[in-house]
Order: structure tokens, then C-alpha cells, then sequence
DNA sequence: GTCTATAAGATGATAGAC
DNA sequence: GTCTATCATCTTATAGAC
């Protein structure tokens, strides 16, 4: 918008990445491990190879501007996900099984630190940073919709997609804090298995 | 244990509590609303009604040996509010279910602040303060085996219970904080029909 | 046990040279 | 756009009088 990139497209390999973006992957990747408060500015340009006058150039806003921009990330990371997981399989059930055993496996790979990229964001700022609060709102708002959408392809009528989607959204949020602390992937395979019997109870 | 209580047990309308009770009640309820990293150890001597020192005092160890015991406060609290709901119907799917409406009302009558106790220092200290963690996990611990003794009570067997425990605690979990997120009751409620519907699917 | 004062360091944010 | 230096404030934690 506002930014001009450096490189181009990349030279076969990598695209080349600019400054920018390089802060908010790295403020994105740091919030989903360390949440809001716990994670400083310094830090984040350190991670992310810029300098503190370059991300206060680019987030005049500061810390919240860029939390914003780093939640908005991660919905759209979290998003592509789900819909990898969602379009692994005809069945309904199956897809969303093999959805919890995808997040299962991706968290244990990152020795169980990255999680939900907005929980922890989330509920730090309840009511105290509204902006970041709205991010927050309209990732979990997005992740719903992607499942209700393929909960109506396969045939479920509006609201019961609806409403499973919101059940199946909270339980995987749910299960992937619980797999975090007990350094386990046991419960998000077990509600896993649990959300894909919920599932074929209506057919 | 190394403390003198300074009154009796009430003068008949509320026992008298002595400070570090005080302070710990304060650490809690600040820990479920702002997190770790973003509660001082002063705001939580001032809701107390203690000095700095006092803090000190009883909690040689500094803001991770209160958090602590904060979290093992909020343990036990929350325990006895799931123990409650689900002794409040002789069907363990009706349980499950007024379990989640009470969750609902409570949170939103805090206006939607208090959630669950643990989630959010969880979240916010995984992998850098093992203690705290080990609290946390012990909370989700005790959660669990409090939900699965009511399935056990129920006819289920104990794998079926603890498989069944897991996820509805998961899915609880997931759904207070999508309500916190979306100030709406109705995450918990749907979660709680579905939850109601899944522990049926076996009879 | 309670209180004040203070140390030592980190934090978000800004200024201004280049 | 990038960099360094710096400000004002806040943080955890300690010391020591009472």
C-alpha cells in the first residue's frame, strides 16, 4: 500500500522479502509464542533483522498498529491451514480429523510453542486495546466461516453448519491450548476423533 | 503453614482473611484477566490492600512463586464450580450442558473478563517458567479427572470417560474464550448442546 | 508483619543524523 | 528508509526503619 519492495519477485528460489514484512512475520510468529505483553518491540525488530527506527517508520502506531498487522497474519496463515486440512477428504468427519492430526503434528514439530496464533493475544487485551481486540475478533470470525463453508458443501443446511462450526472452532482452540501444557498430542488427536463422531451424528 | 491468621473465622457474616489470602485472591482473579506478563506485582499489593513489602514477605520467591500459588487458588476455584454444574442433573449429558449455560452467565456477568483462570498465564509462559506451567498443568489435570469421575458415576468406562473428559474440557475451553472474544453467550451455549449431543451418542 | 525508599534494568516511544 | 542515542516511565526486587 503504502510500501515499495525492494526486490522483485525472487530470482528463482525465494521471494525476496521487505522490511515490512519481515517485522510483521517476525511480531506474528513472537506474539503466538509469547503473547502481547511479554513480547518487546526491540525484540521483535531484532528477530525480524530491522532496526527500531525501521518499525516505527513503518507502524507509527507503535506496538498496537503492529500487533494488528501481526494478528491479521496469522488469521490468514491460520486460515490457509484449515483449508488444506478441510480439503484432504470427502467425508466431512474424516476432514476434520485429519485437520486436528495436522495441527497435532505441526505443534509437536514446534516443540509445542506454537499454538493458536491470537489466543494468547487475545485474551491478554480483553478490553484494554480494542483495535487489537477487533483483529482478534475477525480472525476467529474468518476461521468459522472457512469451516461452516465446507460444512454446507457437504451438505448441512446453513445453521447447523453454523453452529458446528463454532463447536468444532472452540474445541480444536480448546484442545490445542490443552496439548500445549500437557506437551501431548493426545487431546487434540482425542477431540479430534470426538468432532468427526459429532459430525456423522447426523447422518 | 508459616502463617498467623490475624482473626477467628468471622464474626458471623464473613471470615476475616489475612493478607496473604488477600493477596493471592487478588493474584488470581488479575492473572485471569490480564495475564502474566501484564499484571505488576504492585496493582495486585494495591487490589489486595497490602504493601509491596508484604508481598515480598510472604512470597520470598517474587512474582513466579505468587503466580504460583494463584493459579493453584484459581484451580481449586474452578473445580468447584465444574463439580456444581455437573452434580446438577442426574444425566450426564444434562450436566454437561448447565455446565456451559452456567460458564456462559458467569462470564458474561463479569462482562466478559473472568474466564477460565489458567489460560492465559498458560499460554503466556510455555517453555520459560517451568513452575508456573507445572501449575497450570496440574489444573488441567485435576479439571479433567473431575469431569470424568461424574462420566465414570454414569455407566461410562474409564477410558471412555478420560477420552470423553478431554474433549469436553477442551471444547469448554475453546468456547469461553470465543465468548470472551465475541462478548456472546453463544459460543458456550451451542458448544454446550453439541457436548450435551456427543456424550448421548453412546446410549 | 508492615511500611517507605530506592536500586538496577527493561520498556515504549522519539529525535535527528545520514 | 535506516541507524544510533536518548528520554521518561515502568518493572521486579531489595534494604532497612518501625
Amino acid at each position: 500500500m503504502e510500501t515499495k519492495q525492494q526486490g522483485g519477485r525472487g530470482t528463482g528460489a525465494e521471494a525476496v522479502v521487505g522490511t515490512r514484512e519481515r517485522v510483521v512475520r517476525a511480531a506474528s510468529r513472537l506474539l503466538q509464542q509469547q503473547g502481547y505483553e511479554g513480547t518487546g518491540i526491540k525484540l521483535i525488530a531484532r528477530e525480524a533483522g530491522a532496526t527500531l527506527g525501521s518499525v516505527y517508520h513503518f507502524f507509527p502506531g507503535g506496538k498496537e498498529e503492529l500487533a494488528v498487522a501481526a494478528i491479521q497474519h496469522g488469521d490468514q496463515e491460520f486460515a490457509d491451514m484449515l483449508r488444506t486440512g478441510l480439503d484432504s477428504a470427502d467425508d466431512p468427519a474424516v476432514a476434520v480429523e485429519n485437520c486436528a492430526r495436522h495441527l497435532a503434528t505441526a505443534l509437536r514439530e514446534s516443540g509445542w510453542a506454537e499454538g493458536c496464533p491470537v489466543t494468547s493475544t487475545a485474551l491478554e487485551t480483553l478490553g484494554r486495546a480494542p483495535r487489537i481486540q477487533e483483529a482478534c475478533h475477525e480472525a476467529l470470525r474468518n476461521w468459522q466461516s472457512v469451516l461452516s463453508a465446507r460444512f454446507t458443501r457437504s451438505g448441512f443446511s446453513v445453521q447447523q453448519a453454523n453452529e458446528l462450526a463454532c463447536t468444532v472452532l472452540a474445541a480444536l482452540e480448546g484442545a490445542e491450548v490443552t496439548s500445549q501444557v500437557f506437551r501431548s498430542e493426545e487431546p487434540l488427536l482425542t477431540t479430534g476423533r470426538h468432532m468427526a463422531r459429532l459430525v456423522r451424528s447426523w447422518s
